[in-house]
DNA sequence: CCCTGATTCGC
DNA sequence: GCGAATCAGG
């Protein structure tokens, strides 16, 4: 695959979007994160501010062959330690317009969403897919559960019939995609459920 | 271990 | 110019 007139403009909206580069090599395909890190260098966008006008400061350290012997580092300029606290959440909160043109816009972060009053409802497909997954799931025991298995149980736990869904989770998250999708529901239907 | 971007350097 | 290998950090 080469560097096309699309891809790259692909590329350019992605990267300026926020996506992270192995997001976009899996969009482009062909092609490795490490390409797409590559040719945003290249292109010198690598800054994400889309102006790109400023001051482009060039470290003149120099590396080894890394090799041998791989200590020397570039050291990045580091700015002056801010002695106020700093707020420990990246909240969605406004930012000044002026400096700020885009942040990420479309990762949420990385926080279960709260229930949302108008969509209570699990969405059907979201049922589906986990019906699907459940089919593909690795069924682990518990003693085989990592910190990155999806820990969603399957069966009942009183009967041999118990495993734990076992897919990749959601990174941050106790599940996999799927089933985060059908973890956080909002407990609506069980609302006026009687005992 | 999963991920992120940054850099180098042989091709 | 390209991108794998590597580095560095979360």
């Amino acid at each position: 695959m080469s560097w096309t007139e699309e891809r790259v403009e692909t590329l350019k909206r992605m990267w300026t979007e926020g996506q992270s580069a192995s997001q976009i090599a899996k969009e482009l395909g062909g092609v490795t994160r490490n390409a797409v890190i590559g040719k945003v260098h290249r292109l010198g966008l690598s800054n994400r501010a889309g102006g790109s006008a400023s001051a482009a400061a060039k470290p003149a350290a120099k590396e080894k062959p890394a090799k041998p012997a791989p200590k020397a580092k570039p050291a990045p300029a580091k700015k002056a330690e801010d002695p106020a606290p700093e707020p420990v959440v990246e909240a969605p909160v406004a930012e000044t317009p002026a400096l700020a043109p885009l942040r990420k816009p479309i990762i949420p972060a990385g926080q279960p969403l709260p229930p949302q009053p108008s969509a209570n409802e699990i969405s059907p497909e979201a049922l589906e897919t986990v019906r699907e997954v459940e089919k593909t799931a690795k069924k682990l025991s518990l003693m085989e559960l990592t910190e990155r298995t999806c820990k969603w149980p399957i069966g009942d736990p009183a009967t041999p019939d118990f495993w734990f869904c076992g897919l990749p989770v959601q990174q941050g998250k106790p599940y996999c995609e799927a089933h985060v999708g059908v973890a956080f529901q909002p407990m609506s239907s069980r609302r006026d459920r009687k005992r």
